[in-house]
DNA sequence: ACCCAGGGTCGTC
DNA sequence: GACGACCCTGGG
């Protein structure tokens, strides 16, 4: 662990707001400087952009161009990706135009489990509250710049962590979904390593939808967002179900539209990057 | 003061 | 399959 540095030059599709903004992560924080600071794999890093480049310094637990390259999925060509979508229709036109930075992160797959688990039926300010005081009272400290910051706990350190503590912090009902999923990871009732090597998305799905708090959206955005990296999935939640009708189904009361209509329109029309575009349009409908 | 919604899931009917 | 309950917080 030392302070190391990497500047990505000629960066494409690489917006520091849209990345950090789109609501697949709860970790980075903007600074003064309009520079994002993180926390995520055990690496605490700072990235600014600068004209076409993008600055990555920290301290990282490996070398930092190899742990940036994973992290920030640089191996991807979204520039493709978003011209491909951009032809289905003026909407998806719009909508990558305005989320055009967005790259989709490879995050740990126990952090984004839980992370997602406390996401539901929860708001995003609160969401990242209860993840950094959970990572600050159980996580391992990093300091860097004489600040301190906190990894996000490993199951191992959450193992005798009771469902009052986990109440104290403010989970809510979430708590005894937090303690059950740590309990069923531990044990290896569902097997965290395994998940890597099945290649059926359906399969990996049903697998995280046996843990405690992961229904059919969180289990989505497990896959999508994580290191599981599965763009064939398309998360449903209220904004997404929002956007879908207002564009396409046009139903009057939105809240009475089939899921299941939604997913085979979304399959129909973006197919295997089903997950990106899902990304591109809540982004847009959320924020624009 | 009061109500509502927020990246849903779970148990019950 | 539909329905209500669920903890907590910020905004109207």
């Amino acid at each position: 662990m030392k302070e190391q540095e990497y500047v990505l030059e000629n960066a494409t599709s690489f917006e520091l707001k849209d990345i950090f903004d789109c609501g697949q992560c709860f970790r980075w924080n903007e600074e003064p400087d309009g520079s994002y600071t993180g926390v995520f794999k055990g690496n605490v890093l700072n990235v600014k952009k600068v004209g076409e480049d993008i600055q990555f310094k920290g301290i990282c637990d490996g070398d930092i161009k190899e742990i940036v390259e994973d992290y920030f999925d640089l191996s991807r060509d979204y520039e493709k990706i978003k011209e491909t979508l951009s032809r289905i229709d003026e909407n998806m036109k719009n909508s990558v135009n305005y989320g055009s930075g967005i790259r989709i992160l490879n995050q740990d797959l126990w952090e984004t489990i839980i992370s997602f688990i406390i996401s539901a039926n929860n708001n995003i300010p609160r969401i990242k509250g209860i993840i950094e005081r959970l990572s600050k009272k159980y996580g391992t400290k990093i300091t860097w710049n004489s600040q301190e910051y906190y990894a996000f706990p490993s199951a191992k350190q959450l193992e005798n962590v009771t469902v009052e503590e986990y109440r104290q912090l403010g989970l809510g009902f979430r708590d005894i979904r937090l303690f059950e999923t740590t309990q069923m990871i531990l044990k290896k009732e569902v097997n965290l390593v395994k998940l890597y090597q099945e290649k059926d998305t359906n399969m990996v799905r049903d697998e995280l939808l046996k843990l405690s708090g992961v229904g059919p959206k969180v289990a989505d955005c497990i896959l999508l967002f994580s290191d599981l990296k599965r763009f064939d999935v398309f998360p449903i939640d209220v904004w997404v179900r929002r956007v879908m009708n207002d564009l396409y189904l046009k139903e009057a009361d939105e809240t009475k539209v089939n899921k299941k209509k939604i997913e085979n329109l979304a399959k129909e029309k973006f197919g295997d990057l089903a997950g990106i575009a899902q990304q591109y349009l809540f982004y847009w409908r959320r924020e624009a």
